[in-house]
DNA sequence: GTTGGTGCAAATGATTTGCAAAAGG
DNA sequence: CCTTTTGCAAATCATTTGCACCAAC
């Protein structure tokens, strides 16, 4: 409730209205713990909420962005994913073989964007970062191809 | 010379062949010192060979990110761009606001993947990355609009 | 009763695909 | 020759937009 209620009103301060499309949505997106895509949500509402239509969606989507109560994350192969701001700080490491997204804490990447900061006087976005490459499984089957496998890193 | 030899080489060994088409592509993406989109490529190369279809690009394309001669970054807004691997590797600081693009040296990442190799045993492609956020000049210009400028980092 | 939000349908823009003709090795 | 690559046109897929109607406040 204290989230409804707290959107509600950051709704308000920036002129705009909270409807039940946009409850919905929201609730979509506070009551799982991975990124949803636009399409996902629009099924999860259309479940309680039929009429829901995918532009209303994206629309909610990106008032939300303005307001930073979500965050987006491009994960590659065009298709975004969104999540409610409210959670811990975290980064995604995602296989571009298996496209597992394994959690990444946020320690790893705590000083690079202060040094960036300082070094460079630019204010980096690493709330929410997604690295891709090779997880163990796929890494690990790769070299038993024994391809042309250069190692990275 | 010695560049599209290599690439010739490679491509025979992947059971691929070297077309006219792939050349002029090649070279499109050699002869530049940034990021260039698959309509960027596309341009570039129909002043001198006007026949060439935005397919080809994109199968062109594919064929060599396959054999790692090509790196593809999304920038954001669905458009990817594509980039000739043979340069020092470095990493873009992207700007929300103005879209400029800083060359991030490739230090400060340097024992990133490293660490996320050791603690998640998993291969990352800090090769070429893209991190966005605010740059100096519109950093500032934010902060005297006073709005709700939460300093991230 | 304004103004902003919604659903619908159609537009957009990047990328992909089916297919027959053309070209590489 | 045999197989891959190409150009063209049409199909996808995610996202956006114009518009008339409807609903917050």
């Amino acid at each position: 409730m204290s989230c409804e209620t707290h959107t509600a009103t950051t709704l308000k301060q920036s002129g705009q209205r909270m409807t039940p499309q946009r409850l919905l949505i929201l609730s979509a997106l506070r009551h799982t713990d991975s990124h949803l895509t636009a399409a996902q949500i629009l099924g999860e509402v259309k479940i309680s909420y039929p009429y829901l239509d995918i532009s209303t969606v994206y629309r909610t989507l990106n008032a939300l962005i303005q307001m930073r109560l979500v965050s987006t994350t491009d994960l590659g192969r065009g298709e975004s994913r969104y999540e409610w701001i409210d959670h811990i700080r975290h980064h995604h490491l995602i296989c571009r073989n298996c496209d597992q997204v394994i959690q990444l804490n946020h320690v790893y990447l705590e000083n690079l964007g202060a040094e960036i900061l300082e070094d460079y006087s630019f204010q980096s976005d690493i709330d929410h970062m997604a690295i891709f490459g090779l997880c163990d499984t796929c890494h690990t089957r790769k070299d038993s191809d024994a391809k042309s496998s250069k190692t990275r890193f």
